[in-house]
DNA sequence: GCCAACGTTGGC
DNA sequence: GCCAACGTTGGC
């Protein structure tokens, strides 16, 4: 990521926080379930694409918003908005053999992937449906509604995210 | 459940 | 390093 590599180079820091999508199935992990964590955060196990990966290692930061995604859901839809409390640290689950997530390819001396924690900031007043949102012109090159795109962790911009705040405030 | 669109693997 | 085969994602 060149932007990344610069600010190494660089030393400076993004000055405002970035914008993101985090997918997750509701069957599995949803919102509520994060509403019931402890201090209700938890460490976003499981990614295993390494575009996604490389997303939460070298550009999420501290204080990054997060849109919370139901994927395969009826029907699938933003519900609700976290943030980036810990910034990326290995995935433990790539290397627990009884995990969903286990990767013969990860260990703990050699972590094949990461994860971040995030702390639910608001549950919206309603799902936000696919349908819903591509009715929006702001949302017309949003990376989610694009055909194909399955990317679990995007960046979503400024505006995305602000529009969409918006309509799930709205009752 | 179907299947398009991807991503990964492995033979060569 | 190519690319066919395979596995996965995820909307519908």
């Amino acid at each position: 990521m060149a932007q990344a590599n610069q600010r190494k180079k660089t030393g400076l820091r993004m000055q405002t926080a970035k914008h993101w999508l985090m997918k997750t199935e509701p069957d599995v992990f949803s919102i509520d379930d994060l509403a019931r964590s402890p201090k209700h955060t938890t460490s976003w196990i499981g990614v295993r694409n390494y575009q996604a990966r490389n997303f939460m290692r070298d550009d999420m930061r501290l204080g990054d918003k997060v849109l919370i995604y139901h994927s395969n859901a009826k029907p699938s839809c933003v519900v609700g908005t976290a943030v980036v409390v810990k910034a990326s640290h290995p995935d433990h689950s790539s290397w627990d053999p009884k995990s969903p997530y286990f990767d013969p390819k990860s260990s703990p001396e050699n972590p094949r992937w990461q994860m971040v924690d995030v702390q639910l900031e608001t549950v919206f007043n309603r799902p936000l449906s696919l349908p819903e949102l591509r009715e929006e012109t702001v949302l017309e090159n949003m990376l989610l509604l694009k055909k194909g795109m399955r990317l679990s962790v995007q960046p979503v911009t400024k505006q995305e995210f602000s529009k969409i705040v918006q309509m799930g405030k709205r009752g």
